[in-house]
DNA sequence: GATGAATGAGTCTTCATTCAT
DNA sequence: TATGAATGAAGACTCATTCAT
């Protein structure tokens, strides 16, 4: 549920940080776009906030242990006062979660489908993920761990086409290149990968030890070494 | 949250149930009448029965979604019934995790100090974990997903001395060794193991196309390959 | 809305009382009937007590503006608490209105069903309705103001085969034998009736000056004089 | 509550709309699209509208279960921008029911003193009453449904002398000429003729039979039939 | 071993209302 | 004439927990 507690079996560190940074106007909601010094926070501030603190709580301590009141209490108004910005406490989930869901598939896709031979792709892929998720911890775990939680409609709107199937493909692609042993099941392999690199999301800590890119370089390491063949290999 | 619907985004599969104890669909609180006419069961049945509703349950909607009246509904008694048996809901999720916590570290440590050189054990390690995972998905969910949710003495007490530090302290002997390669960092490779093995919670389906065998070849031959040094391979 | 404050506009008067009482054991709820003079009171008393007090201030307040605080605070207890009674606030209503429902419409159709010629039927029948109206004028408030507030499933399923219907066809059978003149419209006839029986409830007051048998019979008088054929009369 | 969905029991007749103003399926909140490009509404015929939809909401929900919400939606605005109209909800109430009130009352009141014998002008305001009521049938039903919402003030201010007075006053002057029956009791006469009459928003609905003077020959020939002595009558 | 009845605190949500702009 | 942003109180309902029987 939580970056900060995760259990240290199946793999664990300890205590952790939050980075990244909600944005996206909500659904439907023109948002004026009036002075940006005034003491008096503008609507579209307060929104952001309200995703940012949404999403820290959420991570913290898990949507359904996650009260309004929590969330009013840390922003400093009245839970009432949050139904000017949402209908459902569902809203909040969502949007955290659209917003790293759809930058994270995004920079993803373009990677896989970028420039290089498979495997260099791959290790792109790898690398690039990683520093995805840990530039946006707080957000991915929130999308990572909360995901079933979403209301049924929004959890099928965002179940379409994601990172596996792309992965998938990538390897498959790399299969038929040649760059990659043909006798890995590509399905497994990519969800190999994906389970690594998501599970930081459980063990990952303020950079204490190892950061982003010394992360991504080992799992990328490890993973390329498995899956290349012998011929690209040489 | 939920072993049967687990987001499609960073790896999932889908729609289908999870295979260990039998499962049921969740929809509208229906009492089971299974357990009606028996010849009267035993304080111990019942236990076993409250437990594994329970992990069900858990691994179903999640612990803090899941309320005592949906157990007790499930069992067919009313909710304050439950504390003949528990004392608080926290003991519902602490007796569901400590059981497969144990037996899994058990199991695990087992394997790892066996015989054999490290590469070989690592590979025994992967596949004996992917299928202890497998054969009890429903509590090793629970485990997985909602260890946090445990009150913090509890936390506590099941956080010493876990998966991560034994796989580790593998990998470092196979360094040793000279089996494996002597540029991997330990700590990251033990954590892209687990990470790989303890996402299938995520994903698992009833065997569909992949059973824990397959599964637990296919990522015991990636992270072999990915690990074992070039003498050792030769 | 209420019985002891209607408008003095079309048809007022002032400050009432109920006499009516609920009874009805609610829908799925075995009810044990143990000891009746324990000072405490057993559950059976309680849900009818209940059923009073909600009777009451939804006659008094209406529906929609009496909360379960109120009604809690009226019976001495913990608003939460009335969920070991009901599901939702609509279980209030309905047991309410089905009560004096049912068994008004049955003593309804026995009268009209019941011996004599129609004009017979017809002056017993107004009779009777008055007086099982303000007998039970609470409730009946209540059926007659706060119908359309049940949720819609309930509504139809009370609203099949009524008194209008009763009515109008003992009108027409009192057409077809002659005793009541042919030029009337039946359905009409049956409407102004019931509408000048059933306003009762927003100017009954208590027995200040008419009670219900000399209001039935003024009532009786009037319909009758202006509903029998001049044969019959003669 | 609600002149398109009154209980099929005592009274009712079926499904079907209101007539008066153009009604509206009050399903999901939507905005009323139709006052978007008007030249721009003046003041006035903004309050004229937020009436004329008040009443409307008031007839067809009730007025406790009417938000000033549901009332701000449809007219497409906010709803704090109410309070440029209002000081209090209750405002909204008061001024339709006054509306309807006061010239109801006034013209009720022209009828049973004009011209004619008290037997001629009984027949003509039962007609009159009728009419005016159905005209106005959305004002009414709040009007003789949600009287007893108001605030106590404003309840006693619209209370005084009402249409029971008058009709009480009309019939005594009849058995006083002799032309009405002196056995009848003139109070009770006067609430059975209300009773009727008011009913109708109860059970009206769009002229698929009856229309309103159908309806007022109908009941005022009961009425006048019930009431008139033999000597008048020959 | 379990029920029946309740507690008290908390859940999400809606309400009428306010007021600076 | 309105909007945008909030308030504070109350709404219905759920929760884990208790305890006499």
């Amino acid at each position: 549920m939580n970056a900060s507690a995760g259990p240290k079996a199946p793999g664990g560190a300890d205590d952790a940080t939050t980075s990244d940074s909600a944005s996206m106007p909500r659904s439907g909601r023109k948002v004026t776009t009036s002075n940006r010094q005034s003491p008096r926070k503008s609507g579209d501030e307060r929104w952001k906030e309200l995703l940012d603190v949404s999403a820290r709580m959420f991570a913290d301590r898990g949507y359904a242990a996650t009260s309004l009141q929590h969330i009013a209490d840390e922003l400093g108004m009245l839970k009432g006062s949050l139904y000017y910005y949402i209908k459902t406490k569902d809203d909040l989930l969502y949007e955290v979660i659209r917003g790293v869901y759809w930058e994270g598939v995004a920079n993803f896709r373009r990677i896989t489908t970028g420039p290089g031979d498979a495997v260099d792709r791959l290790e792109h892929a790898i690398q690039g993920h990683v520093r995805y998720l840990i530039d946006n911890i707080t957000a991915t775990t929130v999308f990572l761990h909360e995901f079933d939680q979403l209301s049924p409609g929004r959890r099928e709107e965002l179940s379409a086409l994601g990172y596996t199937e792309q992965l998938r493909d990538l390897i498959r692609a790399g299969q038929a290149e040649g760059s990659i042993r043909p006798e890995i099941d590509a399905s497994m392999a990519a969800l190999a990968v994906l389970g690594a690199t998501n599970w930081i999301y459980r063990w990952y800590r303020d950079p204490g030890s190892r950061g982003p890119d010394e992360i991504g370089r080992q799992f990328s390491d490890i993973f390329v070494s498995g899956l290349v063949s012998p011929s690209r290999k040489a």
